[in-house]
DNA sequence: GAAGATTGAACGGTCAATCTTC
DNA sequence: GAAGATTGACCGTTCAATCTTC
């Protein structure tokens, strides 16, 4: 097929559907992917799927928590006062705002953030963070950061993590290029 | 917090929580992420979480396909006969046999794909792409590698691209020695 | 009317249980 | 009993609609 993105484990989806040889990259008017593109892809897609996987089972595991609980949780944590207005902690968490509302509401039932009024500007809504929000976290974080080490810093050298760090930070500049999200603030890195 | 895993979009999740500052990597018995690893982590956790978004989003857009039905579909497609078992379809597609199944009883739904019994053993069933399913992977493929290029390749050079495989790689060999799903037969690449 | 946020229905994935064939 | 595969219930995310405050 007339396709050529790469498949994980081994296939190719990603490639001239019933694909004919042709120099790389070209067919038709579509810019197919190059060998080369399309070996990195099916890696790519495979990390995509079944390393949020694994994270998420993982924190599941050991700390009855999704990954992006923890996110959430931490995201909050790392903000002066532990208090963050909704629509600022969904950009942080590279959430929509309509999942973060969600993800709050049962994060608060289990009495591990709060809700409170702006004071400036009553459309506003904050998030704190509770005391026990907080040692959820903090029970949560080495098992987690194990598993982190574990899938992937342990297996890339300090070049490897600033080449992974360049490419995503690339791959998420076209992404908001497409605004989906608005462009995250950028702190820090470089 | 003792966490140390870095948030998206400028924050992070992976350090100690409300961290003291120490030597990189150290405290208490955990090897926290020091900070090259922690802002890389922030990027990488902002491509696992908004990449698949909008590959899935831009394909449903353009195609009625989820990025999931499509990998599906494309796998079959690269195989011979278009004809594969159900197990290494999995396999191929990063999936869990569950979600396979469900995935495929949708497929026929649509009139995309066929089970049928394998004559050596009656306990594999066989995927086949049908005609309609193949027009339809064809009729995808175009924008779907487009999206491909504008979000990822484009923004790499070469040696970017054989880097980012490399990673990606190891991330998979650590992620299949945890045993959720066997690991990868590894066709080509290399 | 736009920005910030929430709601509920629909959909898709996960998990545990089940079924069949070896 | 193990391997291959499926099922249904539960849970989380998405999308569109809604609500409130500016």
């Amino acid at each position: 097929v007339c396709s050529s993105a790469g498949a994980a484990g081994g296939s190719d989806y990603a490639r001239p559907v019933a694909g004919r040889s042709r120099p790389d990259g070209e067919c038709g008017d579509v810019r197919w992917l190059t060998e080369a593109e399309r070996l990195a892809w099916i890696d790519v897609v495979g990390v995509l799927i079944r390393l949020p996987y694994r994270l998420d089972a993982d924190l599941r595991r050991t700390s009855q928590l999704s990954h992006f609980e923890y996110l959430v949780l931490s995201v909050i944590s790392e903000v002066p006062e532990h208090e963050v207005p909704m629509t600022r902690l969904a950009v942080l968490a590279n959430s929509s705002p309509s999942r973060l509302s969600h993800v709050v509401s049962r994060l608060e039932g289990r009495g591990w953030v709060q809700r409170a009024e702006s004071v400036t500007d009553g459309r506003v809504k904050l998030v704190r963070l509770t005391e026990l929000g907080f040692e959820v976290l903090r029970a949560a974080a080495p098992a987690h950061v194990g598993t982190v080490r574990e899938l992937v810093f342990d297996v890339l050298s300090a070049a490897e993590v600033e080449q992974f760090r360049v490419i995503c930070r690339r791959i998420l500049d076209r992404v908001d290029s497409g605004s989906e999200w608005p462009p995250v603030p950028d702190r820090g890195g470089q």
